[in-house]
DNA sequence: GATGAATGAGCTTTCATTCAT
DNA sequence: GATGAATGAAAGCTCATTCAT
């Protein structure tokens, strides 16, 4: 009788948690009813107020969740930064990719807080000065151009990250790595052919 | 057809577009009432419904109004890149340069064409094409690296693009030429600094 | 053509004042349903908030339609004093006439203002402060035993007209005047027989 | 029958009832939630439905126990008339003050019965009822005016407890002895001064 | 060309109450 | 004796939309 004291309306949340998140994703917050939600669940509606205070708030907590992944995934990137005995480039392509991977396996937290959510441009606003923050550090080795702003450079980079995830990567349509590999590999090396780049 | 006729009525309906708009833009579709839009235009709500059959349709309106816009745009500058015989990045940081203004011209339009509709995924996606074409050409005329996919160069770009517009352009933080110039720079030549670049 | 601009919307109104006022002097605040106030003024839901902005607002309305009401026969009574070439107990007995009559006249707002408000106590609080003072020009005027806190007086008076406008008055077993001569009968002179007064 | 055995149970009870007292006093019927008073009592919902049947229930037990000890007051200073020897004022004052005293031993249920339920109405015409019965024996004594209607002194007299209760008695504001001296002493006596009441 | 007045449909939320254990 | 989990029923309120003038 391993009666786990709990254990029954933990799994209810996170059906809730995860039928939300699901109509969240699909539909926006407002399209999204707590009618669908809970149907999705299979429970009623007064059952989604016994776990969550308001619409808002599970909206609010999904968000929160890919935020404190989102933290946690860059909290661990640092480490790495220690391991570097490769090159930059890889160095790079590496992030890069670890990127996109943290956003193509929780999709659905990956549109509410990248693209839903009213708080996505903060959370982008952190994002973009943690890897401004992080890139520095490589142009004060001499890595990067010293005439370039790494806060303009971090903006862009978001920015395709942004568009390859909507237009590629949720869809299905590229992996992680491939992505990850052209967008390095651009900006890296930008696009003048040598001949002109030498010029 | 019925809608030629009339001054006052031209006016009504142009002063419940613009109070639309701006509506729209600030606050998204969802979170704009009719009630809000016509107080705003000093008009009732019936007379709302004289000019449009719903909300969705002025909405749609509008962002038709940027797609077309857009489309002029676009193809005014297929012709000034024939009559050009600059050199190749101050042709490009020049089309980036015209298309932040044209952003800026109209920053409701903006607001809503590209990030609030939900065509703008689909507009997006045609500029993209768009640019892809163009940048093609030049790459056929061995400018850019033929080892770039134009296609994703055309979606890292549009993806820079819409990050600046919202954080940098919309906000009146950057000017369009400053953002382009930082842009284009970055696009051509790349983050990596010379001595690695040549490695 | 007399167009009355907002005449039926004004009658809509109250017409819902009125339905409100009778269900929540029948049935109280929480058993009084906006559904029914609706049906009982041949309207539906959205028009009472056409005009009320919730169900408190207009319960608060009519509270304070009452305390108006009350203020206005308590600044009016003033006046009277000054014709006063009459004795104390007539002068006394036409007052608390005139105050039944005006309970016994609007019975919906009596019962809203004096029993069922939440502020039904600070409306009698400040009725009984205005009574006191009153009553302590009389006393004064050594009329009124001067041994006897007027405070206290007044306080009992409006414990008894409560009591009487319940039980008597509101149902139609009383009227103004009879009430008013018994109650000023037994505060003005007291139960005791005279043989017992006297000694 | 059943709810003979168990010691923890009429524990438990008795704390459901003090909690429900306590809220119902300080909120009202409906304002009390179910949930609430269980939380005070330190049980969960599905316990509450183990002792009472509805929220409504409990309620109603609690109206009857202030009717209960009200009735047992009555019959037992019913006793104590026989036994006195007194004057009439001494005894009145006594019997007012006792009942004070009453009212002020259990205010949540002075308040429930008195002033929330709605069978308030139907105790209170029981108690006038009773007053006025003994009232009748003193005025046949001769001890009270012929002229008045004891129906009428005992509502009045009910109606002065009722509003003394409020706002002086359960605040804490004055004691039992000193209303019931206050009250007795107009009620008796009067108002009026000497000179005018001879004249 | 425009409005005062009204509504259908639907939403989120609340609460007393119960089932299964 | 008690609880974790769940629900039926309904309430208040909002909004896009329309009718009659």
């Amino acid at each position: 009788m391993a009666r786990e004291k709990g254990l029954k309306g933990m799994e209810s949340r996170e059906r809730l948690l995860a039928a939300a998140a699901e109509e969240f994703a699909n539909r926006g917050f407002h399209e999204t009813k707590v009618s669908t939600i809970v149907k999705r669940a299979g429970l009623t509606q007064p059952a989604f107020y016994l776990y969550f205070p308001s619409k808002e708030a599970v909206f609010d907590e999904l968000v929160n969740a890919f935020r404190t992944r989102l933290h946690a995934l860059i909290g661990s990137s640092r480490f790495e930064a220690q391991v570097e005995a490769q090159d930059v480039p890889k160095r790079v392509r590496m992030a890069v990719e670890t990127f996109f991977r943290f956003l193509e396996a929780t999709p659905h937290l990956t549109r509410i807080g990248l693209f839903l959510a009213p708080k996505a441009e903060e959370i982008k606003k952190e994002l973009i000065a943690l890897i401004a923050f992080n890139l520095s550090a490589e142009q004060q080795a001499g890595y990067f151009r010293s005439d370039l702003s790494m806060k303009t450079v971090a903006e862009c980079l978001v920015g395709i990250v942004e568009r390859l995830t909507l237009s590629q990567l949720l869809p299905g349509i590229k992996s992680p790595e491939s992505l990850a590999s052209q967008v390095v590999d651009l900006l890296l090396y930008g696009m003048l052919s040598m001949k002109h780049t030498s010029a």
